[in-house]
DNA sequence: CTAAAAACGAAGTTCTACTTGGTTTGCTAA
DNA sequence: TTAGCAAACCAAGTAGAACTTCGTTTTTAG
């Protein structure tokens, strides 16, 4: 796959759904929007330090695993 | 620790050095300047997705790595 | 079929990563 | 001592990506 933002994003949504949690949801509980959301899930950008974290605590998973691809 | 940042600027400075390399050697590497390469570690900000990359290529190491704490 | 979920686009705003320039501290060795 | 290197630190400014808003379209699931 071509960037880390992209492979970052497919990750993302894998686990997501692994949690059976909608965009909307993520984004209610991460304070951003559901189109950051997917922006992010396609790649078109890579969350900022502080959002990493509040993903990945509404996961419950730690950041790394976020990152593991 | 307290928060994403301090401890991955913590876990890249570890990283860094045990590689023996410079701050000044990673920042001309990443085309950073010395001073963000020392903020990141330093925990005053977070780097972007492309230069985690960067900062990862130069280490040569999986990104994930440098969030293995 | 239909409704929900998500993709997609464009344009504007906000935030913060990153820079620049400079001073200071700590370490090591000559 | 002195020199020199590595890195901390600080303040102020810039750039650009993250993020938003609004709207439309497509995909998916029931």
């Amino acid at each position: 796959m071509a960037n880390l933002k992209q492979q970052f994003g497919a990750r993302l949504k894998l686990l997501r759904t692994q949690k059976g949690i909608t965009q909307e949801s993520l984004a209610a509980q991460t304070d951003l929007t559901i189109e950051s959301i997917s922006n992010i899930e396609r790649g078109i950008f890579g969350p900022r330090f502080g959002n990493l974290e509040k993903i990945a605590a509404v996961l419950d998973i730690e950041v790394k695993q976020l990152f593991d691809f």
